[in-house]
DNA sequence: TTTACTGCAAAGGGTTTGCAACATG
DNA sequence: CATGTTGCAAACCCTTTGCAGTAAA
C-alpha cells in the first residue's frame, strides 16, 4: 500500500509510467531511480534528501539530487519547497493520480498530506483560474499549504 | 499609492506599526529598516534581497538581511520561499489590512498579489480549517499559490 | 554609557558540477 | 562501443555570523 492518500495506481503501474516518461527525455530507468520513486511512493509524507540518505540503499548524495532532478524533468516527482532549508520531493500527483494539499509545520518542516472536499476543490479551482487568466498566466496549476505546528513541536 | 491591491492602510500608518511591533522587541526603527519598509510598500510585488540591494539607498547585504529578519520576526514583513532560489519579502498581511494570494512564475520567478472572491477564501479556510484540526496541527494559516509561466516567459 | 545597529569579510550549509570510472543498450 | 549514470571532491551561491566601529536612547 501506498503512503499517500487517496491511492490511485498501485507501484507496477506508478514505475510504468515512470519508463515512459523518462523514455521521452532519452533516460533509462536505473535501479537507483526506482529506488527512490518506490521509497517515495511508500513514505507517508514527502521526504526531504536527508531522509532519503539515511535510508537502507543510500546512494550518493549528488547521484541523489541529480536522480531526483532527471525525475522531476520528466514529471515524475515533484520539489516542494516549503521553507528555506531542505527541500523536499514526492510523487508527481498525475503519477499517484491523487490531488493534494499539504499540512506544514512551521516547527521542525515536517510536510502531511492533506485532502479537500471536491466542492472546494472546485470553487478554488475557478477562483484561481480567472485569477491567472486575470493576469495573463498560463498552465497554472493551484497549491495550497496550511502553516502552522504539528502536534509535537505545539507542546 | 501602495503597490500591493486592496489597500488597507497608508504608508504612516504602516510606520506606526513598525514602530509599536519593533518596539516589543526592544528594537529601534531606525532609517534602513523605514526604507525597507517604505520600500516594500510601494513595491507592485513580493521584493528579493537582490532587488532591495539595487535600489539607491543600498545598505550593506548583511544589514538587509539582518533588518528582513527583524523585521520578519517583529511581524511586519513576510518572507515568501517559492523556489529554491532567491527568498522574497513582502509586507506582512495585517500590517497592509488585506489577505492576498500569490502568482508564482516558474520561469522567471516573479511573484504577483491576486485576491480571491470572499466566499472563496470562506469556504476553503473552514475546509482547512477542519483538516488542520483532524491532524492535530494549530495556529494553521493557509498559504494559496498560483503556479504557472507569466506572459513575458510563456512566449 | 549602555545597548543596538552597521559594514566588512569570512564562514556556513544545502545544492550543483567537473571529471574519471562504470554500466547499460 | 556509444551514451547515459555514478561517486568523489570541489565549486557555487544564498544566507548567516564574528567582530570592531558607530549611532541612538
Amino acid at each position: 500500500m501506498l503512503g499517500h492518500p487517496p491511492t490511485g495506481l498501485d507501484l507496477s503501474e506508478i514505475h510504468e509510467v515512470a519508463v515512459s516518461r523518462l523514455r521521452v527525455l532519452d533516460q533509462r530507468y536505473t535501479a537507483n531511480r526506482k529506488t527512490i520513486v518506490a521509497t517515495l511512493a511508500g513514505a507517508p509524507a514527502p521526504m526531504t534528501i536527508a531522509e532519503l540518505l539515511d535510508g537502507e540503499n543510500a546512494l550518493s548524495q549528488s547521484s541523489t539530487y541529480r536522480n531526483l532532478t532527471v525525475l522531476e524533468d520528466a514529471g515524475v516527482v515533484h520539489r516542494i519547497v516549503t521553507t528555506a532549508d531542505h527541500a523536499r520531493f514526492e510523487l508527481a500527483e498525475d503519477v499517484t493520480g491523487t490531488h493534494h494539499h499539504h499540512l506544514v509545520c512551521t516547527g521542525c518542516g515536517i510536510v502531511l498530506d492533506v485532502t479537500l472536499p471536491d466542492s472546494v476543490e472546485v470553487q478554488l479551482h475557478d477562483a484561481l483560474a480567472a485569477a491567472a487568466a486575470a493576469n495573463d498566466f498560463v498552465g497554472a496549476h493551484h497549491r495550497v499549504d496550511l502553516v502552522g505546528l504539528c502536534t509535537a513541536c505545539s507542546e
